[in-house]
DNA sequence: TGCGCGCGTGAGAGCGCTCTCATGCGTTGG
DNA sequence: CCAACGCATGAGAGCGCTCTCACGCGCGCA
């Protein structure tokens, strides 16, 4: 026997007849109430109270061109967005700014290429009204796909592909990770340092292109030596290695800008293996300032980035275009960056 | 000026124009195209590809009553999201089955109260097919809008509210949490060990009140001991409490049965502060298996459970459900536990 | 040659909502 | 006392899609 499960959920029509009004005026009341007389909007609130209303956003969006989400696209493996403290930190900000506005934050996992085709196939259907995405390769087509739909999108991060920087079409936060390298760098000078290293990141993400050309900034005229830059890969591995090279290229390098505290964690590890004394012989600096930074021995200088203050630029800017395209706003928001001296650096 | 930004995008009506048919033959090529001339269905891709047409899923899902979409929801902060590996291991196993059914993963956070009347709203207006809920407390309102709404739900672990283990309509996927505590604690007596105390999470959690029952199961007969009972809350520091107090309530216990890794590791912190030797003195047990129990010294001896297979598992009942909510299928998975065993148990 | 059948296609209703516009009522001012 | 106005409400179109049903064509069979 088949049982007819009518587990219809109850219309704007059934809280029509049920209030005795039309579904017009159903539909103001639920929609704010402006213009409906008060004894009438409270009968329609009892009509919808009672029969457990809630609008069908399928219908709805229809209608409106509107659905009240924006995604968050990550493009990295879950085991990184689930172990880095970076991507909570940026979610907190998005969140709080989104339900300000009453928008729901839904966040998306790219996790295979697989992924790809289904993602931009959901964004292009207009699940959303907007999105935020972040450690996007340069080759994603997801980028392509949200502007060919014309969705709104905000980067965090500069975007790494040809000529984004300059399309005031191309919206996004970054902080200032070429003035933090420079400060950096320039401290090390400051406490006498002078043959500076430095541990990158992989070229081809603007944050680590960024960082290192801070670095070049701030080095004193002449400085620069090829033996002196290693890729560390932006992992804690990735560092302990590019400090060994570092080393055997360099034994006499008295200082070391890391560009991320992961890789400095790994960079400290060889230091101390191969019998450098921190700061004595070598003075570090790391970047991002992950909670870990201050628990290092001894603590590490890094730089500060205020992620969740970013999450909430990113959110409002997105909010700003979804609310009205025409009114651009900034294409582009930098945040500074902070040094926060410990005893790392001597 | 205002710029009349025509970007509606391409409609059925409008891909049907220019292949020269009807709407409903183009949405028989949509959506697979049987029953069409190859001929036809050429002709009607060909346009489909030239126009860039994306169904619009608003539409599609106010007839069908079908979105494509499943909610993950995690009743959690992001900083425990973000931090605990056990969420992107569950998370993987759930992205993979959904992604082998074509259907979108959607992450909500809810962090603070304030979030729970948006969730619910949105779970209620249908953007989701069904929900698979993990972390919640007993007294979350969103099971019960969810059941309101006719909603799928599968839950990650038991739920704790009164009678919903044997409400048939309830559905989860729980691991052998009892069973689990039952292996930890008679390996701990086969080694001999013969006042075992016992590190609990809240007893509001199924799955703490589950190890404590195992514990209790396997103790043995006439040795349950009220000074052997402590409370750790699964924090690290909540373990390094209880452990203080359980050593001074029973100074001659020679083994713990930590119900979680992280609580595990407090303890430990404790034992060696006490000048307990860990395993000769005290045996120690945790739960979980987290990448860094592997790490403790000495490594730690716990109880291993297959998180990733879990996620897999519930999507699969989900998907299930959802593709047919007749076909009741079992309405709860237990998974089995396996102790792993290490230094730490002697 | 005639009838019926099956297959490919199109017409059109309807999903649940919003929004425009018309309508009807009460109110005010001349 | 009537015209004019404003405000609350209803009627109805239409958002873009799916799906049922009817239609017409070509075929096989009697």
């Amino acid at each position: 026997m088949v049982v007819e499960r009518n587990d219809r959920r109850p219309t704007l029509e059934a809280v029509a007849a049920r209030a005795g009004v039309s579904r017009a005026t159903v539909s103001r009341v639920v929609n704010g109430g402006a213009g409906v007389r008060p004894a009438v909007r409270e009968r329609v609130a009892r009509a919808v109270a009672e029969l457990g209303y809630v609008p069908n956003s399928a219908a709805r969006s229809l209608v409106t061109r509107r659905t009240g989400a924006v995604a968050v696209i990550i493009g990295e493996p879950e085991e990184r967005v689930f172990s880095d403290p970076f991507f909570g930190r940026q979610l907190r900000g998005i969140g709080r700014e989104l339900a300000a506005a009453d928008t729901q934050l839904l966040l998306l996992l790219v996790e295979s290429r697989a992924d790809r085709p289904r993602i931009g196939r959901y964004l292009a259907a207009g699940h959303v009204d907007g999105a935020l995405m972040f450690s996007l390769h340069h080759d994603d087509p997801l980028p392509s796909v949200a502007a060919r739909a014309g969705l709104p999108v905000v980067y965090g991060g500069r975007p790494g592909w040809a000529g984004a920087a300059d399309d005031p079409g191309v919206r996004y936060v970054d902080t200032d990770n070429r003035d933090g390298a420079r400060q950096a760098v320039r401290h090390l000078r400051e406490r006498g340092r002078r043959a500076i290293a430095v541990i990158t990141g992989p070229p081809d993400q603007t944050s680590a292109a960024d960082r290192l050309a801070g670095y070049r900034d701030a080095l004193a005229p002449g400085a620069a030596d090829p033996r002196l830059v290693a890729d560390g890969r932006f992992t804690a591995d990735g560092g302990e290695a590019a400090m060994d090279r570092l080393l055997d290229a360099a034994p006499e390098l008295d200082a070391v800008f890391v560009c991320s505290d992961l890789m400095a964690s790994g960079a400290l590890r060889t230091l101390r293996e191969r019998g450098r004394r921190v700061p004595e012989d070598v003075a570090v600096v790391g970047y991002d300032d992950l909670e870990p930074a201050a628990w290092t021995d001894p603590p590490l200088t890094t730089v500060r980035q205020d992620v969740t203050e970013m999450g909430r630029l990113m959110a409002r800017m997105l909010l700003r275009e979804v609310a009205d395209p025409q009114d651009a706003g900034p294409a582009a928001v930098v945040t500074p960056a902070t040094l926060v001296v410990r005893g790392s650096s001597g």
